[in-house]
RNA sequence: GCGGACGUGGCGGAAUUGGUAUACGCGCUGGCUUUAGGUGCCAGUACCUCACGGUGUGGGAGUUCGAGUCUCCCCGUCCGCACCA
């Protein structure tokens, strides 16, 4: 074998070996047990980034765990590849997206290749082909016909200037990011999808999803937002007109502390005061202006404007002004709240800037109120007793909602509800590069839905988006199409489907892609669901809650038989470097991390960096998350042809465990580069032993008593490396892998029969450990070393119990909790010898002499504390 | 604003889940090898102290024989918020 360890050498021809013995096609057979492990598909933006290493290293590693285990493993791989970018680079390049989208794809793809994946690339999907998304447009039709898809106004970020609709993320201080001009609210019409119907059962159904990490479960459930309350009617009549003005709330116990409501700039009652009150109308209007993004909208000052319109108490019949307020959402809810500045603490703030009355209503235990010195205190639902409120003075939370609820509804103005905070999902986007919507207009017959049997509704592939709304209306060849039901001209729906449509079933596909009749197969059902899915913590919410809810459409619809798509969930960190930056005139400049170099003072503490172009210093900025705009991205591309793909995983898995952000470290690879090849060092030097044993048929453990405490050794870092991945915590599993390397490294294997097996065993065992993070250098040093042919086939290794017993264990002494003393015992000891052996020890009786032993604890395997105080 | 995380040497991180804090790696210091080296190898490296010993896991309190780990309060950083994917 080569002395010198070549990594470019070593992966090409791994990679070859796999590709023509077709090592990753996973036979669909049920027979087997299976595991599909699966990461999130990449958006095809150009280049692969060190986020998407990281993620798709994770499943690598996985995968290839499960595989060495014995398990029919299925790693599928494809591309999420609608979406806005395609239609900002048309923009900026007059290249359709179609195109743009393809030659990424056909980039990326060889990038994936050359980091080794082990991927069933004959399952390869792309959500923009006809074969994919002609599905979305079939079960959105299934979802018309059972009442799940509906069609309502919805509102949109509108650019006056463009004339177009833009997402959040092109709205930048409230204005539009290529016109700079105020963006403004617009009501249009939209598809949604009642994800609301599943909110009970995708809520319960969390507690059943161990699998998952919990913070993620919490999200979800408080994205859900299952509240129990009161929805309930102020009456009202206007000029002889009668209406009631419905509001929600959690705190019906507080109702009668309401001394005003407030409704959303859209709501009626707020149109209709704006009729004849100018003023009114303006800040109306003034509320239509920025964004849609609820993060934009709740940190906003609170501002509000009287109606002048009152509305009745519906308990005590007494007036109650009605405000707008610029913080109220038509679409949550009513788009009214009630407002009871004595108990909350919005309607306080909002009470005190415009002076109104704040009432007590709830009885605050060692809390006076006073107009001054009053916090809104949100009562606590145990301890809070109404007061200050007639008939219900006395009684505690559960009480009080149940008695004003009885009462609301003797009036007929309310009654107990169930509230989520979930709203239905809207599909409909107003962009080009998406899946087609398939339904068509017509004059006579109304929104018709495209008939099956005209599946798939093609998207036209050469458009060019030039930033004035979608460029499909300007196409008459999609637009112009005849009436499915009466046969008159017609047109076409030219909205698009929401990206997350796409996504929200692609990894049932994997399991049956060449089916060109249906949906979804028995195939499906074989391998869903998935056993492990990898992505990052971004996802949490939209996209799995998208996802459990498609799966139970699907389920609805026969198509799946699983309830839950996911059933283990690893949510990754994200991959941050170092910034620097110089100021330049009020621009900020930065400077990749490659073309710095640091300045240390003589303990290695970073003193400062310069510029590699002019020796100039810059600023150190900080971690930051890596991205184009901090120019702290590290192309993957440039340190696979540097170091090789299995040194780029090693450090990936390394310098974090998966969950946590992963920081960047280019002498960190370095490391990663070193570790293997000192490994390939040690298995040149140890080639020949290791070649002869192998060619011996079945090779025995060593037994020599010289042996022991090297297999001892060797079979704990084995059990811990076990351990860490059956928790998939990679990084101590390579330090393990480093360990035994460091354990090995001062052996002569050479030398005689017994430092040959222990050599045999113990490199066995390291490159079996490592194959899963380095696929190719454990391959090609498997073969070399005669141990067999295929490594992913030779067996996962083995803890040999009797090598772990040990005739003498180590304790630590401490005193009062302090470490005072090491005492070694036969592993055999009893708890009384091992106490006499600790108090004999000669340091520990310096700090026991003149004291009085009151207890004495022993951790078997640990420690022993001796509790002492002053003789007296 | 609401929701969710995180905080340990100069740095990334470890601590078998309440039991020796800092494993492993990086960096740094010193030495050896090499024609040379930005290669390789060896040793040292939390802080204070000559030492005995003491201090130390963002800050403050608490539970415990024992707390990085559990509880409460505070500070700081990061992620998501429905049209970015």
């Amino acid at each position: 074998m080569d002395e010198q360890y070549l990594p470019a050498t070593v992966e090409r021809e791994a990679q070859a070996s796999w590709e023509s013995n077709g090592t990753f096609q996973a036979p669909d057979d049920a027979s087997r047990e299976k595991f599909y492990c699966l990461s999130m598909f990449p958006y095809p933006s150009g280049r692969l980034h060190m986020g998407h290493v990281r993620n798709y290293t994770i499943g690598d590693v996985i995968s290839r765990f499960e595989r060495m285990r014995g398990k029919n493993v299925l790693q599928p791989m494809g591309w999420d590849a609608f979406g806005l970018p395609a239609e900002n680079a048309a923009m900026a390049n007059s290249v359709p997206p179609a195109q743009w989208t393809h030659e990424n794809i056909a980039y990326m793809k060889v990038q994936l290749q050359s980091l080794g994946f082990a991927i069933d690339w004959t399952r390869e999907l792309a959500t923009c082909h006809p074969d994919y998304y002609r599905w979305n447009q079939w079960l959105f039709l299934r979802m018309l016909e059972s009442g799940i898809a509906y069609k309502k106004s919805g509102v949109v970020n509108w650019d006056p200037v463009d004339q177009t609709v833009l997402a959040n993320e092109q709205v930048i201080d409230g204005r539009g990011w290529r016109t700079g001009a105020p963006v403004e609210k617009r009501e249009i019409p939209m598809y949604y999808l009642e994800i609301t119907r599943y909110a009970d059962e995708m809520l319960d159904a969390l507690d059943d999803l161990p699998g998952w990490p919990p913070q993620v479960k919490t999200m979800q459930a408080n994205w859900i937002g299952r509240s129990h309350g009161v929805r309930f009617a102020f009456p009202y009549e206007f000029d002889g007109e009668a209406g009631r003005l419905w509001v929600f709330t959690t705190r019906a116990d507080t109702i009668m502390g309401v001394t005003f409501c407030a409704v959303a700039a859209e709501h009626p009652l707020a149109e209709r005061a704006a009729r004849d009150n100018p003023e009114l109308a303006v800040f109306i209007e003034a509320c239509k202006q920025g964004s849609i993004a609820e993060a934009d909208i709740a940190t906003i000052d609170k501002k509000g404007m009287p109606t002048g319109l009152r509305v009745d108490h519906p308990l005590t019949g007494e007036p109650v002004e009605v405000w707008v307020g610029n913080y109220v959402l038509m679409s949550y809810g009513d788009g009214a709240v009630m407002a009871v500045p004595g108990h909350d603490e919005r309607d306080f703030e909002f009470a005190l800037k415009y002076d109104l009355p704040i009432r007590q209503v709830i009885d605050v235990p060692g809390e006076s109120f006073s107009d001054e010195a009053w916090q809104p205190w949100y009562a606590d639902k145990e301890r809070g007793r109404c007061v200050n409120s007639g008939a219900y003075d006395g009684l505690d939370y559960l009480e009080a909602v149940d008695a004003i609820a009885t009462d609301l509804a003797a009036k007929e103005l309310g009654e107990k509800r169930i509230q989520y905070r979930l709203r239905d999902w809207g599909i409909s986007r107003q962009r080009y590069w998406g899946c087609p919507i398939p339904i068509v207009h017509c004059d006579a017959c109304g929104d018709v839905p495209v008939p099956d049997d005209q599946l798939p509704v093609l998207l036209p592939d050469d458009c060019v988006p030039d930033g004035h709304g979608n460029p499909l209306n300007k196409r008459d060849d999609f637009i112009n199409t005849s009436c499915p039901a009466c046969g008159a001209p017609a047109r076409r729906e030219t909205d698009t489907m929401d990206t997350f449509v796409d996504s929200s079933w692609y990894y049932a596909r994997y399991c049956c892609r060449d089916n060109d009749t249906a949906m979804t197969d028995k195939r499906v059902d074989d391998w869903m669901p998935v056993d492990q899915y990898i992505g990052g913590i971004e996802h949490a919410i939209l996209h799995l809650l998208y996802s459990r809810f498609w799966t139970r459409v699907m389920r609805d619809s026969g198509l799946v038989s699983v309830d839950e798509p996911f059933t283990n969930l690893l949510t990754q960190g994200m991959v941050v470097a170092e910034t620097y930056y110089r100021d330049d005139a009020g621009r900020r400049i930065f400077f990749n991390p490659a073309d710095v170099d640091v300045q240390r003072d003589d303990k290695g503490k970073i003193t400062g960096a310069l510029a590699n172009e002019d020796g100039q210093p810059v600023t150190v900025g900080g971690i930051e998350k890596m991205s184009k705009s901090k120019n702290n991205g590290v192309d993957p591309q440039t340190l696979v042809e540097r170091y090789g793909a299995d040194t780029v995983r090693v450090f990936t898995m390394f310098a974090a465990p998966p969950e946590q952000s992963l920081e960047w470290s280019d002498s960190g690879v370095e490391g990663g580069y070193r570790f293997l090849k000192r490994l390939w060092a040690l298995a040149a030097a140890w080639q020949a032993p290791v070649v002869l044993l192998n060619g011996g048929g079945e090779v025995a453990p060593a037994t020599d008593d010289a042996a022991r405490p090297l297999r001892q050794e060797i079979h704990a870092l084995l059990q811990q490396a076990l351990h860490d991945y059956g928790r998939y915590q990679f990084n101590t599993v390579i330090s393990a892998c480093m360990k035994l390397l460091n354990l090995l490294g001062g052996l002569e294997a050479g030398t005689d029969d017994w430092r040959a097996r222990v050599a045999h065993e113990g490199l066995g065992i390291l490159l079996r450990l490592l194959a899963p993070v380095a696929p190719h250098f454990c391959h090609h040093l498997w073969r070399e070393l005669g141990y067999g042919e295929e490594i992913l086939d030779a067996g996962w290794p083995g803890v040999d119990e009797a090598a772990l017993v040990k005739d003498e264990i180590e304790l630590v002494v401490q005193v009062n909790g302090k470490l005072r003393g090491q005492i070694r015992v036969p592993a055999s000891s009893d708890r009384e010898a091992i106490e006499q052996a600790a108090r004999d020890d000669a340091n520990v009786q310096r700090f026991t002499a003149d004291k009085v032993v009151r207890k004495v604890i022993v951790v078997p395997g640990r420690l022993v504390n001796l509790v002492v105080t002053d003789a007296n």
